[in-house]
DNA sequence: ATATTATGACTGACCAGTCAGTCATTTTTG
DNA sequence: CAAAAATGACTGACTGGTCAGTCATAATAT
């Protein structure tokens, strides 16, 4: 598109954001959001290729043309979703207090990131979708990795050699493989996907166990 | 299938097991294992939607329609595949020797029975399997539960309750949530299937540094 | 000759993606 | 200002293709 001139005047006349524009633009956004919550509702429920665009369409409210009009197809939406869904929440870790506290309230803080961030939200519906389709879509487990893995790991790695370093941790084992850190975790959000109506494992006592035996009885809660 | 009166007369005649009878059944039984084979490298590689089974046909040399002579259905093949790959392995825990052993012994052999007989197989894929398919398919999810957690789980709880009584364990968190002893080598097969190309991840390693997490430096390798 | 097993063409349901046409809103013209 | 023209968001019927499951027929075994 280039830029229209009439629009230019409209708004330089005015001293203002041209109203009608903006609208348009909110109203676009509204609808792009009300077609990823549908799309994320399906896809948890029913998985990919047993999504109908159809229903995904019902219940953004809107036609199934529409959908074509906001995404190119069926599986760009999947990616948008889990793109939308994701890479806000890898900020938070990048931007947290590094290495000034000490690295069991480090550990408990990315613990909890976790359970309150994922497993309290419907991003876990996200998790479970990349984990079920993932090995289909080599493109998806792409850019998960790329725009999450990638830029978590490494920080939470850093911090936790740091730790080796400054005797805060006496085994390596956690800086080498910080995926024992949130293992439990995500075997908690598949168990309860999986058993949830005949076992339910309670994943707030279960990090605390966990916890316990990464460094001993009780700490602060 | 009732009793074949003609079997009888021919066993009895030869004083043998009919041969012809046993062929039969042998023939049988190949091709359903045929079937299941050709079925997993199907369902793994695409996942239970996507899967056509004119393709499971093919692989496994026969006719789409031979296929419903040996399975009700797409749904009941899934079921059965899943079935015929796990259940065996649960005799393996509940006879392996039980509270003779110390305890770190005994958490090694389920570790290793696990990396060499569902990680080192294509169990793992299974696994994977329901993962993926489970929260879709609740009867999936249920005959796995009863057919092999519910068999699994109490043996091995009760083996870390005992460690515990004993002394053998400082904790009990092991012995509340034993979820935590293979949560690793579940997350290390989802990584290895989303990210094994970018990334892969050492289970064996892995696995010795989360021991070393639960009983402290080195013990028999 | 009869029973058992296997085949693969066929059917009907299903669904992703398309596109010609509608309609509300905005812009231009007189 | 009102009428006319332009815009572009939206719709939903339609198409082409796919695939689970069936069944009349054929091959094989007894």
């Amino acid at each position: 598109m280039v830029a229209n001139p009439r629009r230019k005047r409209t708004a330089a006349r005015r001293g203002e954001a041209a109203p009608a524009q903006d609208a348009r633009v909110a109203r676009r956004e509204k609808r792009r959001v009300a077609i990823l919550d549908a799309a994320l509702e399906q896809f948890a429920a029913r998985g990919f290729a047993a999504t109908r665009l159809d229903d995904v369409a019902r219940r953004a409210r809107i036609a199934k043309g529409t959908i074509y009009l906001y995404f190119r197809d069926k599986e760009s939406l999947f990616q948008e979703l889990v793109r939308t869904m994701l890479s806000p929440l890898v900020g938070t870790i990048e931007a947290a207090p590094l290495s000034e506290v000490p690295i069991r309230a480090v550990v408990e803080m990315i613990v909890d990131v976790f359970v309150r961030e994922i497993y309290g939200t419907r991003r876990k519906d996200v998790i479970r979708l990349i984990i079920s389709e993932g090995p289909r879509f080599p493109k998806l487990a792409d850019i998960y990795y790329r725009e999450v893995i990638a830029r978590v790991l490494p920080v939470i790695r850093a911090r936790l050699s740091l730790a080796v370093k400054r005797g805060e941790l006496s085994s390596d084992a956690l800086a080498r493989f910080p995926q024992l850190l949130v293992a439990p975790a995500l075997v908690a959000i598949i168990w309860n996907g999986l058993f949830g109506r005949m076992a339910p494992l309670d994943i707030g006592e279960l990090m605390r166990a966990h916890l316990e035996l990464l460094f001993g009885e009780r700490g602060a809660t």
